[in-house]
DNA sequence: CTGTTAGCGCATTCAA
DNA sequence: TTGAATGCGCTAACAG
């Protein structure tokens, strides 16, 4: 690897400013109180060479680092980069910052969490993904650690929720509310604890209305476009009647819109259909997606926050995020 | 900040393994032979202790950091977010790593970059965005740099490049073979090159065929899908006719569906509508968007091949990657 | 208040 | 071949 020129440091501006090198850090840090008239100097020699400090040196001084690891399963996910958004943005100006480790799948994620352990981050906050929860767990013995978008069992405390039977709900009762009695749902990832609740909600609110939920109107997906698609089809194909449906996410639900077109099935005269995320993309289908809003950014946020609290030594404090139905043109009134 | 539980170091290797720290040095390095006993025994106590070498002390030892900066226009953008895809991916097992930091805007640019700096990396990759070009030039004078989804004056040499004249022809030819003659053109941002190059192969695939550019078929968008939108509102309202429409990129074809929906026009019957980029997405959109596909995940991977050479001291070699055409269903024969 | 000293964890001379 | 010594850039403990 090539060398870099040399950026200036402490010592020059410590020369530059005619003072030591200890004098520099503790105008730099406000770690204790230096004269006036040098602490002037040092900032005036700072401006001059346009002097940072060395992160990585920084790092290794103080024997711990302002590195935020963030272990997201698909960087690329419509979802979880909007959360990152919101990681990101939130960690601007705090002083720590992120370093992202993605992991879809097993060998990666050991790899992703190699990277960040290398890396000594000081804390870690997991969005998403599949790994083993044991190696959250032990993660969480050496450092504050938050997690976003999943549960896992034995640190529920420290997983960021956000109401999802009670928008799973929302959703179905907006369906019910137009009359649809039919109403399919397509399920996010088996197992996965999002998939439970919201699918929860909506059997919750179906027996509300006295109605049955019935085996055969509920499909199993991962939340992933290709299995609303090939849910809707295998509901069409089965000859099972619905005239709505509830997916267990805005992709899923892109995917069920494509496959009710292909099949003829016009969105919103023949079905209604409703999502669960309110993606940005989510205002641009055709017709605009019906769904449940759930605040990503402020979730990422959020997450931060308390990443910052734990950071302090305070107790860890997570707020439980509520859903918002937002109503577009993909729901109508049930017409038998 | 919490302390963190300490993390064994080279030192207790070497005491474990009855060697000097240097000599772990050496082992782990391969900078110099070593007597294969001890060799052995510093590799049995590696693994003992699942001893991981500080990337932060061995930074600042060699002078130099593993990190290549990545700076990115939106990290949640669906485009360049593939192409993030493809950086991380590529550089995983190389022994470099990224470090994310998006600008949107000037303000957020010059702090992405400050962090950059502060991290002291080695490298830089630019992922699209629109910061003072300057700013690049200035680092691409102290590391190497490798720009990707944008040009930049002064430095062409560095900015990989995607065959988007080529493209923009493709996109129009496929229309004007299924014999449409009045096709719009919505842009994407104003003096982007990618955007100009596309709407350069636009017109020169109309001309070849004898056909005038009508500059009221021509509106100018953002990349972004309500540009998309707005564009065909704007031809709708002031009765511009059409039957087809070649979008800058696949988001702003996404817009443009939408209001084309709204406005009682289907595709493809009424209007064909081709994109460009082959988002994951336009799979799924309504009905599956036909498309210029550009591989942006092999573009990620070419630009940390290219920046890896960069370090190995070797000329810049970067590929020109082609597009290629992918017919969906948004686009059908014209009609009179 | 401030300079000097001593590491942080590692790579890299330099001798041996 | 290998250990001891030195330093990367910075912070922190310790005198003064």
């Amino acid at each position: 690897m090539r060398e870099l020129k040399r950026q200036c440091t402490i010592h020059d501006i410590a020369r530059r400013a005619g003072v030591s090198p200890s004098t520099v850090s503790r105008v730099l840090n406000q770690t204790s109180p230096v004269r006036p008239e040098k602490r002037r100097s040092v900032i005036e020699a700072v401006e001059a060479l346009k002097y940072r400090p060395s992160i990585v040196a920084q790092g290794l001084a103080r024997g711990r680092s302002p590195a935020v690891g963030v272990l997201v399963q698909d960087i690329s996910s419509p979802f979880y980069s909007r959360i990152l958004l919101g990681i990101e943005g939130r960690l601007v100006g705090t002083g720590l910052y992120p370093i992202f480790a993605s992991g879809v799948e097993k060998r990666q994620t050991a790899q992703a969490l190699q990277l960040l352990n290398d890396n000594r981050v000081g804390s870690m906050i997991v969005v998403g993904g599949r790994m083993f929860d044991a190696d959250i767990i032990r993660m969480s013995a050496r450092m504050p650690v938050v997690v976003v978008g999943r549960a896992i069992a034995g640190m529920e405390e420290r997983c960021l929720r956000v109401e999802n039977i009670e928008g799973g709900c929302r959703a179905t009762r907006h369906l019910l509310d137009l009359g649809h009695r039919r109403i399919a749902h397509l399920t996010g990832v088996h197992n996965h604890p999002d998939a439970i609740d919201r699918r929860e909600g909506y059997a919750r609110a179906l027996s509300e209305r006295g109605i049955d939920v019935d085996p055969a109107l509920i499909v199993t997906g991962d939340f992933e476009e290709i299995s609303g698609l090939r849910g809707v089809e295998a509901l069409v194909s089965d000859g099972v009647g619905f005239s709505a449906i509830f997916a267990g996410n805005d992709q899923m639900a892109y995917g069920a819109q494509l496959a009710l077109h292909r099949h003829g099935l016009r969105v919103p005269q023949d079905v209604s259909l409703v999502g669960f995320d309110d993606l940005p993309h989510s205002t641009f289908t055709v017709p605009a997606l019906t769904t449940i809003r759930q605040p990503t950014i402020a979730i990422g946020a959020a997450a931060v926050d308390a990443l910052i609290g734990l950071l302090q030594g305070q107790p860890l404090c997570l707020p439980v995020f509520p859903t918002e139905l937002v109503v577009r043109d993909s729901t109508a009134p049930f017409f038998g």
